[in-house]
DNA sequence: CGATCTTTTGACCCTTGTCAAAAGTTGTGG
DNA sequence: CCACAACTTTTGACAAGGGTCAAAAGATCG
């Protein structure tokens, strides 16, 4: 059974700023409905117009491109609070797909309501653009992760990333965080070769950094995976708008 | 002298979508000046809040990050008609750093002028977040070509992009562009070293698919280095909104 | 016409990719 | 609960694409 917007469970968390008690009221009426897919379900499909938006409410999922002859590069892992579907939105057409690795459950938004959000909601409107422009900031780094970083540094990057946004969202129990993907995903998602991925991976295993066995991975040591792939210490966890 | 975007001559150009008289009268408000730089000039600063947005109204520039350890990752080049600075306009601080590589010439937007814009000019707001998920939509490309792609793949891959949009731009004199850019950019570009960037492309001009000398670019078959990148000929070339 | 960049070349080798097969896991149906 | 099929993770051997170094050859520019 759908939930009033009200109460939504990723309200609650820190990372997301706080709603209005209009914004809230405007988001139910904004709400379309919910989707509950299972693990392999395509939710949105390369190059398609999708006449619906999604906001995650739980599970998670990989966003992808496909090149012509199959090899494919995954853009970035989606979670809870992810906001899917914009491209096809304003642009037109989708630029990658996105599908699910676990149960997921979405709430969905019509396309054609967003004109709506743009006219009447003009901060609802700014906050779907500091989505975009920080999903903009986020591919940027990854660029620079794959395009500059060698192996070892760009899994530790790759882990790091995971780990905190998980961390933001609450994922963590026990310090562990139930990881549906496969070492081939994190080699799609970072342009290794899967061997070399798991020969690399097994390096930080024994260093004591990682343990990643029985889809449950657990970082042990953040400050070292960020030393080693030169991350900013600075990349401030602010506060993000949800849709 | 600054002209009024009523004479702006970007707005001429194919690519671009129509300006209504109404929405070219907002601008001209919007507007707060110009800034003319040379070549080498920083405009945004990777980190930095910057309180200006910029159009590019004419001249070349590029778009990087830096590792802390001075490697560089070229994000994009940038070209007439970008939009600038909208990390640091709603998100807080840049994600990359923005240089110009020829004179440039900017139309030049108060930060925080934008809010003014959500709040009375909807239909440009939505412009506004159709030139980030656009942004975005690049990114994801990028991503997949230094990803996936071989040098040589990645090499087609990065002439055919530039050449595209400066064909869209109406920069190509007698078929040739005027490229500031060194191998070296080049090669950040793309995640690839100088040396062999330069090797690879000397395939490339060995095959007569490319010429470039003296600062003078010219692809000489476009769709032969298509097939080579294995790009999907559907990137169609759908007019986008001018700020 | 040096001083400084940028582009080319050649030699060498290291990181990462490819192939193939073994070892572990997971899931399913009888 | 076992047995088998289908995945996923590991390992090892080997190959190669692409990186690094160094220096020569061309451009640029004051």
């Amino acid at each position: 059974m759908p939930f009033a917007c009200h109460d939504c469970p990723l309200r609650r968390l820190d990372v997301f700023e706080e709603f209005s008690e209009d914004e809230v009221r405007f988001m139910e009426g904004f709400k379309a409905g919910e989707l509950e897919v299972g693990p392999g379900t395509p939710i949105l499909v390369e190059g398609a117009r999708s006449p619906q938006l999604f906001t995650v409410l739980s599970g998670l999922g990989l966003r992808y491109k496909t090149l012509e002859d199959g090899r494919r590069q995954v853009i970035n892992f989606v979670m809870p609070g992810d906001f899917l579907g914009l491209q096809a939105a304003v642009g037109g057409e989708m630029g990658h797909s996105v599908e699910a690795a676990t149960d997921m459950r979405l709430c969905v938004f019509r396309r054609s309501d967003i004109w709506t959000l743009f006219k009447n909601h003009p901060d609802r409107a700014y906050d779907v653009t500091w989505i975009a422009a920080t999903e903009e900031h986020f591919l940027g780094e990854s660029l620079a992760s794959i395009g500059q970083r060698s192996a070892i540094e760009r899994i530790a990057w790759g882990l790091v990333q995971i780990w905190t946004r998980a961390g933001d969202l609450d994922l963590l129990k026990n310090d562990t965080l139930l990881f549906p993907f496969r070492q081939q995903d994190l080699a799609d998602t970072l342009g290794l070769s899967l061997v070399h991925t798991n020969k690399t991976l097994a390096k930080l295993k024994e260093r004591g950094l990682v343990a990643w066995t029985d889809r449950r991975l657990r970082v042990l040591d953040v400050e070292a995976l960020e030393r080693m792939a030169l991350m900013d210490r600075s990349e401030i966890h602010r506060k993000r708008p949800l849709m």
